[in-house]
DNA sequence: CTGTATCCATGATGATACTG
DNA sequence: CAGTATCATCATGGATACAG
């Protein structure tokens, strides 16, 4: 278990560190996921809540993907109803500094493209 | 032109600074034609000589993409036969920390993957 | 509440063939 | 050499219904 599987058959995929966590980071919510549950541990419902256009389904299998590599801790709370809590391990908070450094570099991409439309609108 | 042309139906984002840089590093190349152009600038064909998996029509597509967002600069030589030059801008040099920080934290996931396999192995 | 199963649409990629 | 067009395949995501 706990481990990477390599299924894939398209993308044929070069081996190297990069490509490895990009493949956790791939989806277009896993992201999110762990910039959600950078602060304190968060319950299944509670992420929902948070990205209201996830889907139960894809909230779940990213969870699990994130849980399997060990970035993710899940804890069942036996409460009733039975819920559950979501929290980065050590290695997934390594994520937070690089995902950081993703997010300045959006913010520049985002700049320079309202620039691009003010340029538009007044030339 | 040179603008990011939001068309998804699926997956409609989010839109944070975060997710617009990893929309461009989403496929499964993009961080290595990254890569791939850190050291001095390359022709189209070294880039698939370098990735050889790599189709030119994705390839094709991942340059024009990352072009388009000021990422990538692109230079036609004149030569005989014709060739193309490509190289990163200072805004996608910007990326080079956040994707060798992701890259260490990808050395962690295959050494803890390794650790697993030789546990299974002994245990 | 916490998931999982099914169905269907969209996106990404490789292979191949072809153009400038 | 540098790309583009077309086609088939697989992965990802949303919606919905359903299960524990």
């Amino acid at each position: 278990m706990g481990l990477p599987v390599r299924k894939s058959k398209v993308t044929p995929p070069p081996t190297c560190p990069l490509s490895e966590v990009l493949r956790l980071l791939r989806g277009a919510w896993a992201p999110n996921v762990i910039w959600q549950l950078s602060g304190d541990a968060r319950r299944f419902g509670e992420l929902r809540h948070d990205m209201p256009r996830i889907s139960a389904r894809v909230l779940s299998a990213r969870l699990r993907e994130l849980e399997t590599r060990g970035l993710v801790a899940r804890r069942v709370l036996h409460t009733s109803p039975p819920s559950a809590e979501y929290s980065l391990t050590p290695l997934g908070r390594e994520l937070l500094p690089a995902i950081n450094a993703l997010a300045s570099v959006g913010t520049k991409l985002i700049e320079e493209w309202e620039a691009d439309q003010r340029k538009l609108a007044v030339g």
